[in-house]
DNA sequence: GTTGACCTTCCCCCGGGGGGAGACTCGACA
DNA sequence: TGTCGAGTCTCCCCCCGGGGGAAGGTCAAC
């Protein structure tokens, strides 16, 4: 005796999935049904696909997209592992951007806003041991703490703070160049790092306190200042890791300076639009 | 001298949202430019605007849908903060919901998934005091713990193990009719509470162990039972909490009783498709 | 044979934007 | 004052992962 043929909807309450979702994944070729009747159309499952529904089901709780589940389905145990696994990253980012967010929004809406203090200093330009990349705004956390790792390998002597320059595109466009460096006597060449020369510029420049989780606050505060004084952002931001994970574990004594290269008389007009004379 | 405007690119890249996104949000009035050229069309922004930007940025990564943020910008400080803990409280079934999907996908991806003991039995009628409802299936569990705590609050002798009944529209149209109730001798009328009848039923059960998060496995591998018994589905499925969370708060120790009322003769048939004569 | 529940395809809809076309505007520089 | 390139405008179609519902074909029970 064979097994009785299920159809679509005595399926989808076997497996909690609705047909609409069944007959997607039919199409999608993630769950084809066990038989297809050529005449009428008919889906047919077997009980035996329950529990790959059910997995289906599960990932796709998980946010793993449909093409990513079909090919954990497809892969051999052995790479299935790799697959979870770098989704299971995937939803680790998820968790830690909503910690930042949370941490954000908290310095965001409390009552009293401290000012910052913004300094406007030259830059001169210096020659560095930097690695430089061109990445998605998603994976900078990732590469920059695989590339500082390879730059505190190096075990050259500092001569100053290390830090780092990035794009605005890596912000608008989400994804554009990035450079972390040291400040060294004589910059080798060795792996992913190089000499590189950060050029000089006039930098607007601030000093955030603590994590990097409202780091973004700071940037908006600063951004508003450099808008106010009527000039203009060129270049990439620079960030300059006075006390970080490399000085202390204590997130709370972290201190990072944003510097914004600018340039005077660009932006906006400082009057003159009609109506706005307040 | 009034404060420089910001076009939209500018206000992009101070605020990490793209122009398209800002275009976006004037449309959906989440974030209305300060100033727009009649003439041109042109949107221009102040520094002022940023603040506000970033709040929706951060509400937007935690996944709160762009009218919601809406109505939490324009609520008073006061509303604020019950629709901020409203989304949060959705932020952790979610995570409830990532951790029972993840303990799911373990026992699903198991190498030996071990088999089931399924018996068939007769559940006679009885009147329980019980708390009905149609619920949709994402409030199953806070009405569950809510509607077990009303009935935890009678005081009344029980006569028996507390259980549930659940709609399979529950589970295909993601709302349903569902009831817990407690087996007891006379069943009062307070509060919510009502005497109502589980009608008879036969009955194919099983017995799942340890804490709900893996439940759907043990659904389905009695789905696929009493599927190949060539049986059909009758009826909301009735859950008895033979050892539960009032019992004790080892979740290991937990019985659950599934029972799936099921009637011979109907659901597929066992032979005869064109061709599946194997 | 009838009937009602079930199935099929088809099309449009949602949120939250992204990509790109074609046209217009801005401001800097000559 | 003209020019030119970068920036902006609107408009339309696209993505995912389905949901709602219409119009019509099928299944099996009685």
């Amino acid at each position: 005796m064979s097994p009785p043929r299920l159809t679509i909807g005595d399926f989808a309450q076997l497996t909690q999935l609705s047909r609409k979702t069944l007959r997607h994944y039919h199409e999608a070729g993630l769950l084809t049904p066990d038989q297809v009747d050529p005449a009428s159309g008919y889906r047919y499952y077997s009980s035996a696909q329950i529990p790959t529904a059910q997995v289906i089901r599960r990932f796709r709780e998980l946010g793993m997209p449909v093409p990513e589940v079909r090919s954990v389905l497809l892969a051999e145990v052995a790479e299935r592992g790799e697959l979870i696994a770098a989704h299971l990253a995937r939803l680790e980012d998820q968790l830690l951007q909503t910690q930042s967010a949370v941490a954000s929004l908290r310095r965001l809406l409390s009552p009293a806003p401290p000012a910052i203090e913004v300094r406007l200093r030259a830059a001169p330009a210096q020659v560095v041991a930097g690695i430089a990349a061109d990445i998605d705004r998603a994976a900078v956390l990732a590469w920059y703490s695989g590339a500082m790792a390879e730059l505190a390998a190096l075990g050259v002597a500092e001569v100053g703070p290390c830090g780092g320059l990035y794009d605005n595109e890596l912000f608008t466009d989400d994804h554009g160049q990035a450079m972390v460096y040291l400040a060294v006597e004589r910059a080798p060449t060795v792996g992913r790092v190089r000499p590189i020369e950060v050029p000089a510029a006039e930098l607007a420049t601030t000093v955030h306190p603590g994590p990097h989780d409202d780091i973004d606050v700071t940037y908006g505060q600063l951004g508003a200042w450099v808008a106010d004084q009527a000039l203009a952002l060129a270049g990439p931001v620079h960030e300059v890791y006075l006390v970080g994970p490399r000085d202390t574990p204590e997130e709370s004594a972290w201190r990072t300076e944003i510097g914004w290269p600018v340039f005077r008389t660009a932006i906006g007009r400082p009057d003159g639009y009609p109506g706005g004379h307040d």
